[in-house]
DNA sequence: AGTCTATGATTGATCGGCGA
DNA sequence: CTCGCCGATCAATCATAGAC
């Protein structure tokens, strides 16, 4: 079991979730399976990257903030989260498409804009 | 340690097979379109209809079995190509698009 | 009641098409 | 022409339901 406590939000509710930091680390890259705390992402033998739960929990957190990146930001959030412009760029496309068909099907927030920037 | 709270959490995972009769509908489907099992849209919905499910475990079902029936090719799979033999030929409410040769390669 | 397999869901990343 | 976004799909993986 891996998993997920980085499917927070799911029913509205702007989930501050249980905040931990909890446990689990091992370095590494490649390979090396790991989820927690470590601040590295690692690839799979594939091309797939496996996001810590650091990484997605302050991708998550951006979001709420904003939908939408602009260059700044997103040059910001990569550099802080030790990931590609790309990978941030991706991460937003694909949650993006992840809330509207949350919203579209299943009743889940409609509203959830909150909008700044 | 904290795989804990997935266990509730991760209520969506909670999955329930689909009737018989739905994987029933979606494999006539699947088998009589084999030279392009991408339904549009529209079809998507009239499956989900059928089935009794949504528009998203329709794709979600076309995405892993087309996956799953391409890392096989040449064995069960084979057999469950009869599949679309009967069923298809009796009465297919699809185009019955005719790939080439018999047993074929689509993707 | 376990163990192994089938299967629905999730998600990082890719592909084609659009529009700015 | 380049770039971000959308929509659909891929591919690997997770977690569980169901078969044995």
């Amino acid at each position: 079991l891996q998993n997920s406590l980085l499917l927070s939000n799911a029913t509205a509710a702007g989930s501050a979730a249980s905040g931990l930091g909890v446990s689990l680390g091992s370095g590494g890259n490649v390979g090396g399976s790991n989820l927690g705390s470590c601040n590295m992402s690692t690839t799979n033998n594939s091309g797939r990257t496996n996001f810590t739960n650091k990484q997605l929990t302050e991708l998550e957190k951006e979001f709420h903030f904003n939908r939408y990146l602009t260059r700044a930001r997103r040059i910001e959030i990569a550099n802080t989260l030790q990931l590609n412009e790309t990978q941030v760029k991706i991460w937003f496309q694909n949650r993006r498409m992840k809330q509207k068909k949350r919203v579209k099907e299943g009743l889940i927030p409609a509203d959830i804009l909150t909008q700044h920037n | 340690v904290m795989i804990l709270r997935s266990r509730f959490l991760d209520a969506r995972r909670k999955r329930r097979n689909f009737s018989k009769q739905a994987s029933e509908i979606l494999n006539e489907y699947f088998y009589s379109h084999l030279s392009n099992p991408y339904p549009s849209e529209e079809a998507k919905e009239e499956l989900a209809r059928k089935c009794g499910i949504t528009v998203s475990q329709v794709s979600n079902w076309f995405g892993n079995k087309r996956i799953r029936y391409k890392k096989n090719i040449g064995k069960a799979q084979e057999e469950a190509n009869l599949y679309a033999a009967k069923k298809a030929a009796g009465a297919s409410p699809y185009s019955m698009a005719g790939p080439p040769s018999g047993t074929t390669t689509p993707m």
